[in-house]
DNA sequence: GTCTTCTTTGTAACCGTTTACATGGAACCT
DNA sequence: AGGTTCCATGTAAACGGTTACAAAGAAGAC
């Protein structure tokens, strides 16, 4: 029958095995057991054999097999987080607090991005789920509805971000973005102008970018003011898209006075054709953004947006998952408070 | 003595377990080792049990459980990457890439950053570590040596990125920093700069800035032209901070014609900066920046840069430690090219 | 002092795979 | 036909921790 697998232990001198619970339970002169209670649970174990154990764990620089320790205890203490795309950089102050969030807590991320493509997100949800995560950050609701399936299937805690679903079935820390969207075009309008022109993330694919725009029109409507088809440009969040965007716009519809822009990095990049075009911000055209990059507030003029502390989300994201992970409570919806910044990128109208 | 773990298993009809091994196995009529093999080492399997296998798999909707995966063939099928930030887009590229291979591996990708803190890297190595990684990818050669020690304790495959060092113990795949450095310098001097100032990343914790800096120095020396203090500022990697230095540059030291920026973050800064200050770019001041942005290539004017393929950078680090796990070939140096882009921010010093 | 309760520690089963070895049958020699 | 290989499959022992339960000892109640 089977076999004993070669791997030099305890006595058999060679290949000096590397050190797991048996050998600092050995040094410690105790069980496995208490090893393990007195690296976890160390409120459970006696003060001198606490003492003991941990000193022998730390001359033989133990450190637990994950694997092992995720096996045993059905918990890999690790939690994934998919985003849209890596490249701009909206979620790096998040990913950033929510990585301090989890790792004091003893917590690995796992990144994975998607580059806005749907299919890709579904593989990499599997390919997450493959890895092995004990919860999941998911920006934004709307997806296929196979991936929800997975996450009930395995009963995988999740939350959305960047969003905030006043009701449904998901948790979420996010903020309103539709409101966002109104309070641009809404300060717009108070500044007088009545000739806007809109450019967007693309809104079938993304929620985010859909609510933004879709408060914008609301508010624009509610005041009478027309947002025709060729006032709208959709694109993707680059900046040379946004350029393209903008030159676009202001030829189709060159009487506008001002843009309201999906997000900051569309706003950059329509302040910089705008600038190209010799078109004076914020004298000639007025330009808002979404999202409070930092890079944002440095351009010249710097660029008026809707500011989202992503910082806190990335906590509360992180605070949730980890309630949840415990067995404690955890309120279902966080709203993060988003606010308008007025910076010099927008102006009255001309006259 | 102990107890049976309670857990519905086979028959018992309660709380039906999730799928296992076992399920599948018997949905397809074979032994657990057949659908491992079937699963793992396809060609090791008749093709008529296989399709059987693989079709119980797909039916049952069968994830394998990733710790005891891990555990049994001591492989994590993960991979750690520690960068230094997320917050600039200067590895989007490389991580995009570098995910992708792993990917089509099989393999997950655990980021961590550690903003530019020594201790904070350490510390986020050791969390790697513990979080179960079957190879780490790390910018830059110079780090605590204790870091080193883990590694090597743990025989763990590892290559640095980012930087090309020509001897010594450590795989890399990275690109000359320091001959670039050279080159931004040469080619302001080659258009007849001889009033230059530099505005350097933190060179004390980065090796990559310090060697740009030093490619700068050396270009200078080679060519007689003095480069006193002064005309030498040394800031984090913010475009606030950036723009702080520039200003600083030109206050000490007004002469300058040129600036030679430690990356693109940094020239978009001076960049901001001098055209807030009403120093025209690039008639009275020429900038140049390194690493091939996307958002220097779209300011205005388009910031010349020394461009680094950081795609190919992902991908082939991503090969090194691939090939490794393999117990493949793989090369212990892999040089990346870079090339003097130039663009409109650069120019002939002023009459 | 005896009984009860609480705390601390040990024993060993179990987590769900992979894989070394055993086995049996087909194919290939000579 | 007998013997040798080779291939496909099954059996069951690891992998290295955690933890349910048992047991023993300490503390507290009366």
């Amino acid at each position: 029958m089977p076999r004993t697998r070669t791997s030099a232990k305890d006595q058999s001198g060679k290949t000096a095995a590397s050190v797991g619970v048996r050998q600092v339970a050995r040094a410690a002169g105790v069980s496995t057991a208490t090893v393990s209670r007195a690296l976890n649970t160390p409120q459970r174990v006696s003060p001198p054999i606490r003492a003991r154990v941990l000193e022998a764990a730390r001359q033989l620089n133990y450190i637990p097999d994950p694997a092992a320790r995720a096996l045993a205890s059905q918990r890999s203490y690790r939690i994934g987080a998919l985003i849209p795309t890596i490249d701009n950089s909206i979620f790096a102050g998040f990913l950033e607090a929510l990585h301090k969030r989890l790792r004091a807590a003893g917590y690995n991320l796992l990144l994975s991005s998607y580059e806005f493509d749907p299919k890709l997100e579904l593989e990499e949800t599997r390919a997450l789920l493959e890895g092995g995560i004990d919860g999941l950050i998911l920006a934004g609701e709307e997806r296929d509805a196979a991936l929800y399936d997975m996450l009930a299937a395995r009963r995988l805690p999740y939350v959305l971000v960047s969003i905030y679903v006043p009701e449904g079935p998901h948790p979420c820390v996010g903020y309103d973005n539709r409101a966002g969207g109104a309070a641009a075009a809404n300060y717009l309008l108070d500044l007088g102008h009545r000739e806007i022109g809109m450019i967007q993330g693309p809104t079938t694919i993304n929620d985010r970018a859909r609510l933004r725009a879709q408060g914008v029109r609301e508010a624009l409507e509610a005041r009478g003011v027309p947002l025709p088809p060729e006032r709208v440009v959709e694109r993707p969040f680059s900046i040379a898209d946004s350029r393209a965007a903008l030159r676009h716009l202001v030829s189709s519809a060159p009487e506008i006075t001002a843009v309201v822009c999906g997000n900051d990095v569309l706003a950059i990049g329509a302040l910089l054709e705008a600038q190209a075009l010799g078109l004076a911000v914020p004298d000639r055209l007025s330009i808002v953004g979404y999202d409070g990059l930092e890079l944002a507030a440095q351009m010249t003029p710097p660029i008026t947006t809707i500011d989202v502390h992503t910082g806190l989300m990335g906590r509360y994201a992180g605070d949730y998952l980890l309630a949840r992970l415990n067995g404690e409570f955890a309120p279902q919806r966080t709203r993060i408070e988003t606010s308008l910044v007025v910076r010099g990128s927008s102006g009255p109208p001309p006259a």
